[in-house]
DNA sequence: CGAAGGTTTGACATTAGTCAACTCCGGTGG
DNA sequence: CCACCGGAGTTGACTAATGTCAAACCTTCG
């Protein structure tokens, strides 16, 4: 299928980007699809769609951030995402939507109508292919967040996040070590499955260890690319050691 | 698109289904292309395929039990799903495969390659809703277990890791309130995002409240659906508050 | 300037992890 | 048949990481 003549071709590193980054619009990408389509501005904190509505268009985003997230009754939030400029949301729900998605800032999107992509879809093979890209790089997306929230540490998950940040923004041609927060910290926490007050120490602690620079609380300086990536990778033994079991095949 | 002709009518329940399930092979599913795909018995620990390993195949699960893992390199392991029989892994592999796929028992399975998968697809656009589908369920899925793994205690998790372990095996025509486990507690702590210790613990305190039952390890009988459900849903106050930020919107 | 909201920091509480001992069970072989 | 062994599971005592609560500190903006 679909793996043979897709697959690495498309960005440097498909196992890390996460759903369709910034690409040009052009030629046969899905967010070409969206040219003509109608566009929609939303005032920050305004929602595009809950969970459990309808799920009857797919959008995508031409300016601002618009970010994912589920919430238990007791206000505990999960943020599955911050989408950003060129990124496309709403794929993936079956009949209804089983996430929330609000704009973080004023923001503009277009919008397709599900009905409409389906049928283009039936029509043309290509674009189903581009659907089911696009879903499985969300799935990965998925897969790889889990995996950070569930096993790694504080330092960790805060680590592979500002990489993760920073190889975003250069993919959009922005400074190669600086990464503007489009988020607050409670994003950050609910994101990374903590508390704002970790978040807030953890920064602290990789500011004191000169590995990063921060100014206004949103303005993020990398100073130390390397180690940032050993700790996202889980290889400080930071004082204790993590050997756990390694006797598992 | 989709989202109209697809949606609410496959099972009772698609949003808290994962995959596909023990559905008929019948008509036009997923699994109903496997019939005449060549066949494979695996050992028990055996693996199907590896993280990095180029995707070449997609699985249909006939008997025993596959686990889908991610690994760090220190024994860090997060497993992200017990595929079932009738259950379809290999989807959602873009080139390389971002899991690993182990045999927890001795597993059969039938095999069909992603290139013939891929041609299919072309030229039928009902198959490619099926492919699109398939892939969405499983990212609700991965969403789903963050979401528990991320904000929930270990009680919240394992008891609705029960739960969803009944649900299944009822769909599967099995006794309602009896589960078998079909994998060890390393890999229910690997899948929780726990301690085999905690898992362990958490097991005996949800017995000793009279919500369960446990023979040999591996029969669960659950007692008391309902306070089950209500741990789950986090509605349990369990001694101590969980009041935390309600005022976010 | 003052208020409000977001962030940082500190002291303390709690959950889950670590390490270690013990039990239970099944299989093997004398 | 029984003793032994090994693997899995359970339990207990203690530790470490993160959460909770509360106060102070910035920043922004009216």
């Amino acid at each position: 299928m679909f793996a043979s003549d897709v697959a690495l071709n498309s960005t440097t590193d498909p196992l890390r980007s996460r759903k369709l980054r910034g690409e040009a619009y052009g030629a046969d990408t899905l967010q070409s699809r969206f040219a003509n389509a109608p566009a929609r501005t939303l005032k920050a904190k305004e929602h595009l769609f809950c969970e459990g509505d309808y799920a009857s268009h797919v959008y995508l985003i031409e300016a601002g951030h618009v970010c994912t997230y589920r919430m238990m009754p007791d206000g505990r939030r999960q943020v599955i995402d911050f989408a950003y400029p060129g990124d496309v949301i709403g794929l993936g729900a079956l009949g209804q939507h089983t996430v929330n998605a609000q704009a973080t800032v004023s923001t503009r999107v277009r919008s397709v109508p599900l009905t409409h992509l389906g049928e283009l879809a039936r029509s043309d093979p290509h674009l189903s292919l581009k659907l089911y890209e696009a879903v499985s790089r969300e799935l990965i997306a998925a897969r790889e967040l889990l995996f950070t929230v569930s096993q790694r540490t504080a330092s960790e998950r805060l680590a592979s996040f500002l990489l993760d940040l920073c190889r975003r923004s250069q993919r959009s041609g922005g400074e190669s070590h600086q990464i503007v927060l489009p988020m607050r910290r409670s994003d950050i926490a609910d994101f990374l499955g903590l508390t704002i007050e970790t978040v807030s120490r953890t920064f602290t602690k990789l500011r004191n260890e000169g590995l990063i620079d921060i100014e206004q609380c949103i303005l993020v300086t990398i100073k130390d690319a390397r180690a940032l990536a050993a700790i996202a990778a889980g290889e400080t033994n930071e004082g204790g050691m993590r050997p756990r079991e390694l006797a598992h095949a």
